[in-house]
DNA sequence: TCGCTAATGTACGAAACGGTACATACATTG
DNA sequence: CAATGTATGTACCGTTTCGTACATTAGCGA
């Protein structure tokens, strides 16, 4: 192979390549040879630059992990009315979940291996509080001015939104089958986008 | 061995051992000497009884879907008054999903896998229909007393319900990890589960 | 009780798989 | 332009893993 080396574009493509094999068939269900045939190099820098193949598998969950912060980035609705705000995030957070298949995936991948992974990436640490933020800041406005019910916290809101979004990634395959409802489809994405916001503004405003 | 032969019994061990395992180390992760180990029978009566690794498995996943039908069984909930009985169906819907969490893991493994398994097993063709019945009269109750909001249908209801409920077995690793709150711990349960009822309740009566 | 079939056990093979030893080419720097 | 460390390629090894060939036993019906 006559070409110009580039440590930075093989690891970020053994990457990019590990990121959709790992979420397509599992951890343990990937093959590092498989990985390493899908790019312009060779197993051996797999090795080279990760360890491994858990070296490899943390490399990506912690790259995954990481570009959820930019859901966070994007989630300043400081202007908003608490109701619009809480509508919004919840909009978004539906958005960026079915923009990015992959991560959703990975995440149920290490749920299955109960999150053994996870906890040997020290930068994930504490990555949750600032997702919570945000939402904590609607919730105080919203209840200061009795719009929004006050027995519930930033985590359980958020866990309500995720749950919705997460299952729309991480379930469809066997929901829609079984209720013969194609959840990739624009129409019936954009529906339960509706629903989600409806629902969370239901709740968050009952009497 | 000096052990009394029960085709029934081999079966059934190898069934329940196999399900513990595929729910805990995924398709691929799951080993055909590791689920016969653990039996009192030996590896040679997989591939008797079921064919292969595969075999056992669509034999596990039938089992459990088949397992959930006791669930709508369960949900009588006729002589209730509509909102009662949709807090009721969550609650009971809840409890089901954390009393089978080895059903909702394999769930999971079988979305990673894109339901390729789900669809060989012919049984399970129209599984799901029965779930949406008994929310459908509710709902059709509701909305004639005007109680209940009437854009949504049984299907959308069933999937909030779901999506809420699998996310408390099959994320509450990596959720539970990073946003310190300890899922399994009975008194967050408990606080889910009525937040849970909230939810629906509140999302379907606002106006 | 005799034979036949369903059920079970043992030992092994072939391929897949993760990982590594060793050689080497590129590029940067002094 | 020589020297040195980074980056890469090749070939191979040991183990694991699914699957099977072959032998054997238990129990049921004739």
């Amino acid at each position: 192979m006559v070409q110009s080396r580039d440590a930075e574009r093989t690891r970020s493509e053994l990457l990019d390549v590990a990121t959709e094999i790992f979420s397509e068939q599992g951890y343990s269900g990937a093959r590092v040879d498989e990985i390493a045939e899908r790019t312009r190099t060779t197993k051996r820098m797999i090795y080279y630059y990760f360890g491994g193949k858990e070296g490899l598998f943390l490399a990506v969950l912690e790259a995954a992990y990481r570009r959820i912060r930019e859901l966070e980035q994007s989630l300043h609705a400081g202007d908003l009315e608490p109701v619009d705000a809480i509508r919004r995030i919840a909009e978004l957070t539906f958005d960026h979940h079915v923009n990015h298949p992959d991560f959703i995936r990975l995440v149920s991948v290490e749920n299955i291996h109960r999150g053994r992974h996870l906890e040997k990436v020290e930068s994930l640490r504490e990555l949750g509080a600032p997702a919570a933020t945000v939402l904590d800041e609607v919730l105080a406005r919203g209840r200061a001015s009795g719009e929004l019910r006050a027995d519930v916290d930033a985590i359980d809101v958020h866990m309500m939104i995720s749950s919705y979004c997460v299952f729309q990634v991480a379930n469809s395959a066997t929901f829609g089958y079984l209720f013969g409802r194609d959840m990739l489809a624009p129409d019936v994405r954009e529906r339960h986008r509706r629903i989600l916001g409806d629902i969370v503004v239901g709740w968050l405003t009952a009497r």
